[in-house]
DNA sequence: AAAGATTGACTAATCAATCTTG
DNA sequence: CAAGATTGATTAGTCAATCTTT
């Protein structure tokens, strides 16, 4: 269990180091910040369904997590022209802002932590292939 | 940002897939299995502290943490010989055993996600010494 | 029936305040 | 005053039930 114990620490101390760099120069928080970016990311195509998807939360959380970002003046929501069910969101420009200028204190700060862009692009990598082990295996399961 | 979104998604998926396969199979949760360990491994000498510390969680989460080990027959609190402010934690034989089945699904379901035991390895070392990064460049900061 | 989303009940984390002991 | 722990108020997640639309 050390790769596993070690990946789950050092996850969890790197996002609470960024999100203590991020509140304490004055941005959003970091959970907010993954929202923005996967809102804007999505230009004018983003639904609570993106959302629930890339960060790995339920719909119910994604769906409450873009009630915050209205509340905080940061996204609107407007009827998806093609879907009744669904409804489109999209950033104001103080969304916009906030993301920006919070995307670029966090990105130099990991920069900081994992100066080495290659070794960045080959951890991104192995875990990317791993990802797609963790589907297979627990669909295994299932069968 | 690619590094840590991969990073912080697959602990995510990872984690979630380790949690499904324990409650499916009648276990204990993945935090609750967590815990556990880290207070056998301390043997008789476990406190809050050393959960809070481990987990990477705050001691107020810690305490409600040990509160749940207690309710749920897991663990007890007795009083620290040395130290009137602090109890020593310990597992009931029920601790023990949902420890030991607990870990032991895991520990099979993660090697299935990563069968390469030099690849964990290696893994777990890059992450290990990326982890001592992280308090250096956050106290930079203070400086 | 399935997909998208919302809501309510519940769970577990955070922070801040507090208490006791070192 | 600092360290260990606990508690209360708040925040944000899960799951399950529900509603509408496809």
């Amino acid at each position: 269990m050390d790769f596993f114990d070690q990946l789950v620490r050092f996850e969890t101390e790197l996002w609470n180091a960024v999100e203590r760099r991020l509140i304490g120069s004055g941005h959003v928080g970091l959970a907010t910040l993954q929202a923005l970016r996967v809102v804007d990311r999505h230009g004018d195509s983003a639904r609570v369904h993106e959302l629930s998807h890339e960060l790995s939360i339920t719909m119910g959380a994604a769906s409450k997590l873009v009630d915050r970002l209205e509340r905080g003046g940061m996204a609107v929501r407007r009827p998806h022209p093609d879907d009744r069910r669904s409804s489109l969101i999209s950033l104001t420009p103080a969304g916009r802002s906030a993301r920006r200028s919070g995307e670029q204190t966090a990105h130099r700060f990991i920069a900081q932590i994992i100066d080495d862009r290659d070794e960045a692009r080959d951890l991104a990598a192995a875990l990317s292939r791993l990802q797609t082990r963790i589907t297979r295996v627990s669909e295994e399961a299932d069968a």
